[in-house]
DNA sequence: GATTTGACTTAACGTTGTTAAATTGTCAAT
DNA sequence: ATTGACAATTTAACAACGTTAAGTCAAATC
């Protein structure tokens, strides 16, 4: 009972140690070792509380992911919600080092019910007046986008190419509009009718 | 003189061996010693030729994009072409094994002249009419949406958890019809004045 | 007080990317 | 023919990594 709570403890300290190396190493710099060095422990010890490496990623990924859920504002409308979790998820993944790179190679780890977790996901969104399968989607697709230009940006070669060229954060605005606005001419009412599958 | 030729083809080989691999054995399973092993070749001779495991995954993802740009057909106007270039290179990635992967995770190799390379990127969108800014911040978009939606249907778990719930086809198509649209309304004549920075 | 069990250490294994040095084959110049 | 240079490869090996196995030890449980 205070053991579950002290080990919840334990792999939130994991974490956030992870992010702390993340930030003076990066990625490549974050193995084991240095993350247990960084909690006065033995590399073997971190996998009492987690299974594997990808594990540690994908609690990393998720961290990310409920940081940018949380700072959402409450919203008048699906459309205005996309647009502030793409911008928060943005601001999520460029304030930490390699945060895209995080969230685009973190596999999800095995929810207990994959539809509790798909309605908690789409929640925000069927509240505002979506079907879950179009919450899923749209939402995904932000997701897509805003992962894609955080990793150009944090990606050396790939800034220093793009960098030249346009500016990352109005180019991720304007992404991120079009598509919303595509979202909304697409979801008018009478111009699709029924929606079998998204 | 003949040595260059016969240097670039080993190139060809090599990458062409790494896709062979890769379809066997995925992306974890792509190691030097295989790849090696597939050229009837030591590991080590794999670094006469290129630099690094990371530039050998340069040139694949090089070589999926080139594939799906070799893919699109001539096209009216930058919307088509966009449309297309986006299913072109989903079908790039879905049809071989974590091709999103591959291209999410590999860093664009160092190119002789960056604005050389940016032209020849945003050339088929500026013959259509768009200037190099536009071409090549929405053809970044595109790709984002369609590496999200593919890595999603490739990674494992992810699938398994949208799969059950939307149709990765129709998802990804809707979410490309939007963005192209929203980019459609964004660029139409009168909407925007100049365009200091995309 | 004996036993179990949670949490950790020490030691080590196997794999991986990569480098260093030695080797072979090819071909031009002497 | 002999030499030398150079391309391409082999053998050998290193260091780093994720991970597992076995042992240790204090605290909780009975």
């Amino acid at each position: 009972m205070a053991r579950r709570l002290e080990v919840a403890l334990e792999r939130k300290a994991i974490v956030a140690a992870a992010f702390e190396v993340l930030a003076e190493h990066g990625l490549d710099g974050l193995n084991m070792r240095k993350l247990a060095a960084r909690l006065s422990v033995q590399a073997p010890a971190l996998y009492w509380h987690i299974g594997d490496k990808a594990e540690l990623l994908g609690l990393m990924a998720d961290f990310i992911y409920v940081e940018a859920r949380a700072a959402v504002p409450a919203c008048a409308g699906w459309r205005e919600w996309l647009l502030a979790f793409g911008r928060a998820l943005r601001h999520s993944l460029v304030s930490r080092r390699d945060g895209a790179r995080i969230c685009a190679t973190a596999r999800p780890g095995k929810a207990s019910d994959p539809a509790d977790r798909a309605r908690a996901i789409a929640a925000p969104l069927v509240a505002l007046g979506l079907d879950q399968p179009r919450a899923l989607s749209f939402q995904a697709s932000v997701i897509s986008l805003t992962l894609g230009w955080s990793s150009y940006q944090e990606n050396g070669p790939m800034h220093d190419f793009l960098g030249d060229m346009l500016d990352f954060d109005t180019s991720f605005e304007l992404g991120l509009q079009a598509l919303v606005r595509g979202y909304s001419a697409a979801s008018l009412p009478g111009s699709t009718s029924a929606c079998p599958a998204i």
